[in-house]
DNA sequence: TCTGGATTTCAGAAATTTCTGAAATTAACG
DNA sequence: CGTTAATTTCAGAAATTTCTGAAATCCAGA
């Protein structure tokens, strides 16, 4: 590998990190790289400054796209990809709660769905539904929740986290008087 | 496998999901399987239900107790230990945030604020310090804003939950009204 | 259509993770 | 203390994932 110290410390390090995140280490480094370059790189240049094989970069890229965390884009008078990271860090934020939810939840909320419209045919799966349910529920709340909230725009966003538990205070304070479409049951 | 084909097929799930969530298959299934226990179970119920070996269950009930996720309880006139996990749903969610938190962000967090401190010696390192700086900033909003919203009861949670992004436009219409704190720049 | 660089595919090698069985350790009970 | 059930440890086997090099494919320009 043959990068500044400074960078390639932070590229080991999200290198490192990849298999807690779900992914590979090749593919944290890439996307690393790609994080703080000033360019868009293409994948020969990837592999110098890495120094894994031209394959290994290949199918990296392809599961970052994959990820909707790279992008290819072309340089005039050359015919190779060049590949970029979204500069918005809350672009990448939108990006990666997304796809997390897509792989990490989705598939989760879909087998509790389907094992709750099944008739319990003892005691046993009769508590387990019960608890399942309690999953389903919780799980349904965050994803409503969480699908409303990407929809506001960033600022917006930023707001609201710089707010943080404050908000609550604010809702609490006044819950009553402020009606915004339909109200909570218990207030 | 012996279990009932509800259960069975719970327990299957979140084996599968395990490697997708940082957790093994076995892990994932021990989980899933104490989850919808009407009961503590011990480590030998557990190689029955799942048909693994004892020195499996043992270091996936470690890990599990590492993560928080399980806790060993004791019956009466019954040596060995038996394991449950938490029943509330919301507790459940506490801790897994707090876990993740802990082994997903908090060590980038700590090697971001390292790497920041360090003087650049190029131009590249310049670049690739601004966009740290960047993934920085957003994540330490981030966690900031979570730690003061974990502190919240749950009621009050599910609250705000519920509210969804209907919160953002009583902080827009109330924002200059209400004055709670120290307020946002910006306003 | 042909050429040659750019990229992808893929079979197998390398590395890593998970799992097991046997041995070691722990701790409750007489 | 000893005995013994319960549990943990750990070295190596099994399974899985990652990575590579060679071959195949793609595609822009001649």
């Amino acid at each position: 590998m043959n990068l500044p110290p400074l960078i390639q410390a932070f590229v080991l390090h999200f290198g490192e990190m990849g298999s807690r995140w779900g992914i590979n280490r090749t593919v944290g480094q890439i996307y690393a790289l790609l994080y703080v370059s000033p360019t868009p790189l293409n994948a020969e240049q990837i592999v110098e400054a890495l120094g894994v094989s031209r394959s290994n970069v290949s199918m990296g890229l392809r599961e970052l796209q994959a990820w909707n965390l790279v992008r290819v884009r072309h340089m005039p008078d050359d015919r190779r990809d060049h590949f970029s990271t979204p500069g918005d860090v809350w672009d990448i934020l939108r990006v990666l709660a997304e796809e997390r939810k897509k792989r990490e939840v989705d598939p989760t909320l879909s087998v509790l769905r389907e094992l709750l419209m099944q008739a319990p045919a003892s005691n046993a799966e009769r508590h387990a539904q019960a608890r399942m349910a309690e999953m389903h529920g919780l799980i349904e709340q965050l994803t409503t929740w969480y699908d409303e909230v990407k929809r506001l725009e960033t600022e917006r966003l930023a707001q609201l986290l710089a707010l943080g538990s404050r908000v609550a205070r604010l809702v609490e304070t006044t819950g009553k008087v402020v009606s915004l479409g339909r109200r909570k049951k218990k207030d």
